[in-house]
DNA sequence: CGCAGATGTGGTATCGGTTCCATATTTCAG
DNA sequence: CTGAAATATGGAACCGATACCACATCTGCG
C-alpha cells in the first residue's frame, strides 16, 4: 500500500505538505492542494491509523466493552455507541468480557496498548477497584461505579413506578425476582419497589437468584403454587421469560391469576403470545450520553454531572390489569 | 507510560537488547533477561501494541466482521472465535455492519489501517464484488463467496434432513418459509429439503419472505387456514418465532395439528413452552474452522479445502412426532 | 521603500518499537 | 594456540505518520 512518502515523491511536494493538506493543518496552497489530492487519489493512499496513532498518541478511537453480547440490552446498546461516536468523529472497537474479570482487564490492557482514546465499559462488577486505577477515560454504563463517571438508567425510581403499578392495579401481594445482593442495578430496582410496596402497605417478599442470568424455576414454582402472590416482579429480562414460562406450566393466567411486571424484555413480545408488561431502559439516550460524557472527558471539557441517571419508563402491556387494557375488555377487543 | 526505552536506560541495557529479551529473539545472556525482565515489573512496561504494528506490519490480530448483532448464531460465533484466536495467539477486535454494505466496507478498511493480519467476515451479502478486492487474509464464515476461502454449514444436506424428517414423520403437506432467493443460506435449505419431498412424493408449497428477518405473519396465516398443511419448515430462527407465534395465534397444535421445524432458535426453548425440533448449525465447529483458516492462510499455510462445509444436526424435540416422543407420551410424560 | 506579518514549503526529530549489521567476547575444535 | 563459530550487546535505520522549526516569498501598511 502506498504511504505517504509515495504521495509526496509522486505529487513533488514533501510529506509535511502532503500531512498538511490532508489534515488541513498549516498553509497550503489551494493548487498544491489539488494535486496532492488527485495523487492521493491515484495511488488510492490511505494514512496509516497506527502510524497516526503512533505519532499522536491517539487513535481517535474509542474502545466498548460490554460483558454478554448475547444480551440485547448490550447488543442495541452498542449500535447506538457506534452511531453516536461516528458522528463525533471516533471509530469504534468492541471486546466482549464475557462477564469473566481477567477478559475484563485484557481488554482495557489492549485497548491501553493501542492507544485507545477513551472507553466506554459495562463492568462485570468484579473488577471496580481495578478500573478505578486505569488511567486512560473511562465512562461506565450500566453499573455505576462510585469514584468514575456512569450513565445509568434510575433503577431506583424504576422500581419504585413498578411498585405503583402493583398499587394501581391493586394488587394484594408481591413476590419479587431479584438478582444477587451485590448486583446494584438488582439492588436498586428491587429497593425502589420495595419502599413503595411498603410506602402502599402491600406485603412482599424477595427471591434472590444467585446468578445474573439463571434462575431456580422449582424455587419460583413452589412459592406460586402458594397461592399466596397475585404480583410478579422479574428484575431483568431473562428472568422475566423464564418466570413466564414457569407461569405457563403452572396454568397461572396473567393478568387474572397473577399480575406480571418484567425489566427490559423486549424480545419476549415479539416471540410470545403476550406482550408482558415491562420496565424498560431508555437504551437510545443511554449510548448516546455515554458517548457524550466520554468525548468531553476526552476532550478535557468539564463533566457537568459525574454520575448520569436516565429515567426508566413503563410500558403497560397484556399483564397487568391497567386502565387502557380494561377500557379495551370493555370495548370487546 | 514506561517505554523501551526506560527499560533500557534502567536496566542499563540497549533496546536491542531489551526488545530481543522481550521476544525471545537472537541471542541474550540469561543474567542480563534476569534483570531486563525485573526491570520491567518495576516499571510496569507494556510494549507499546501500535509502535509493534507499525514496526512489524502486522498487530498479531484479527478482525471479525459480523452483520447483525443482536443475531444469537453470530454472538455464539464471535465467542468462540475468540476463543480459538486467542489460542492460536491472536488478538480480536469486532466491528459490526448491521447488513449495511457502507458500514462492511468502513470496517474492512478501518481494520486494514490498523495492519490487522486477517479478517474473519460474515458478509451481508451486498458486497461480495468487493471483497474478492480485499487484499488482507479473509475468510467468509455462514455466507460463502465463490472466490474466497469460506467455512460454513451443510445447508444442502440440513435441508434434505428436514425433508427425510418431514417423511418419517408421515406429513403429508410442507409448507417452506424461506429467505429472499438471493440468500444461499436459505436457497440451500430450501433446495435440500424440496429436492427430498420431491423424492419422497410430499407436495410442498414455498413461501419467501422478502426480508432477512421479518416476514408477513398474515401471509403465513392465510397459507395455514387453509389447512392444506401438516408440516412447516422455518429457514431461521426468528421467522421460527414468528411462525410459532402465529400457529399459536390460530390455535394450531404441534404436532397434532401440524408438525413443526425450525433453524437455530435456541433461544426459542429457554422462552417457550414448547421446544421446537430444530435444524442447528454447528456453531462451535464453524468459528473454530474459521480461525484455523484464517491462521493458516496468514502463516502461508496451504489451505486444504478452500470451501469447508460443516453437518447440521437435526435436535428433534417437542413440534415432531418422532419415536422418542411417541415413547414419551406412551410412558405417560 | 522597508519591514513586519502572513503565506507556502521543506527538513528533520519524534512517536515506540524491531531488526540488520557491526563489534566484542567467549567457546571450542583442530 | 589459533581461528572459526557461537554468544552477547549496542548503534542506527526503519515502519508511516505528525509537527516543530527554518527559510523563502509575498502582502500591505506606515
Amino acid at each position: 500500500m502506498a504511504n505517504i512518502r509515495d504521495v509526496a515523491k509522486h505529487s513533488g511536494f514533501s510529506c509535511s505538505t502532503v500531512s498538511r493538506a490532508i489534515n488541513n493543518t498549516g498553509y497550503v496552497d489551494e493548487n498544491t492542494r489539488r494535486i496532492i489530492m488527485q495523487t492521493i487519489e491515484e495511488l488510492d493512499y490511505k494514512p496509516s491509523y497506527t502510524a497516526q496513532a503512533l505519532s499522536r498518541k491517539s487513535s481517535k478511537t474509542i474502545g466498548v466493552i460490554v460483558s454478554e453480547i448475547k444480551n440485547p440490552f448490550f447488543s442495541d446498546l452498542i449500535d447506538v455507541i457506534y452511531e453516536r461516536a461516528q458522528e463525533a468523529g471516533y471509530r469504534v472497537i468492541i471486546s466482549i468480557s464475557s462477564n469473566m474479570p481477567e477478559k475484563e482487564c485484557a481488554a482495557i490492557d489492549f485497548m491501553q496498548r493501542i492507544y485507545i482514546d477513551g472507553i466506554i465499559i459495562a463492568p462485570c462488577g468484579k473488577n471496580d477497584g481495578f478500573l478505578t486505577t486505569v488511567n486512560t477515560p473511562l465512562v461506565v454504563v450500566d453499573r455505576p461505579v462510585e469514584q468514575l463517571p456512569s450513565v445509568a438508567s434510575d433503577n431506583y425510581a424504576g422500581g419504585r413506578m413498578v411498585g405503583e403499578e402493583f398499587s394501581r392495579c391493586n394488587v394484594k401481594s408481591v413476590l419479587c425476582i431479584l438478582g444477587p445482593s451485590h448486583f446494584k442495578t438488582s439492588f436498586l430496582r428491587g429497593k425502589g419497589l420495595v419502599d413503595m410496596l411498603l410506602a402502599k402497605g402491600i406485603p412482599y417478599t424477595v427471591l434472590e437468584s444467585n446468578d445474573e442470568m439463571s434462575f431456580s424455576s422449582e424455587d419460583l414454582a413452589n412459592h406460586l403454587r402458594t397461592g399466596l402472590y397475585d404480583g410478579l416482579f422479574a428484575w431483568n429480562g431473562t428472568i422475566g421469560a423464564n418466570a413466564l414460562k414457569c407461569m405457563n406450566t403452572l396454568g397461572l393466567r396473567m393478568p387474572d391469576d397473577i399480575q406480571f411486571i418484567t425489566t427490559d424484555g423486549s424480545m419476549l413480545s415479539d416471540l410470545l403470545m403476550v406482550s408482558p408488561t415491562m420496565l424498560i431502559q431508555d437504551i437510545k439516550h443511554l449510548g448516546e450520553s455515554a458517548v457524550d460524557m466520554l468525548v468531553d472527558i476526552v476532550q478535557n471539557k468539564p463533566l457537568e454531572q459525574k454520575h448520569v441517571l436516565h429515567p426508566m419508563y413503563l410500558r403497560k402491556q397484556d399483564t397487568t390489569q391497567h386502565s387502557e387494557r380494561r377500557k379495551k375488555c370493555e370495548d370487546g377487543i
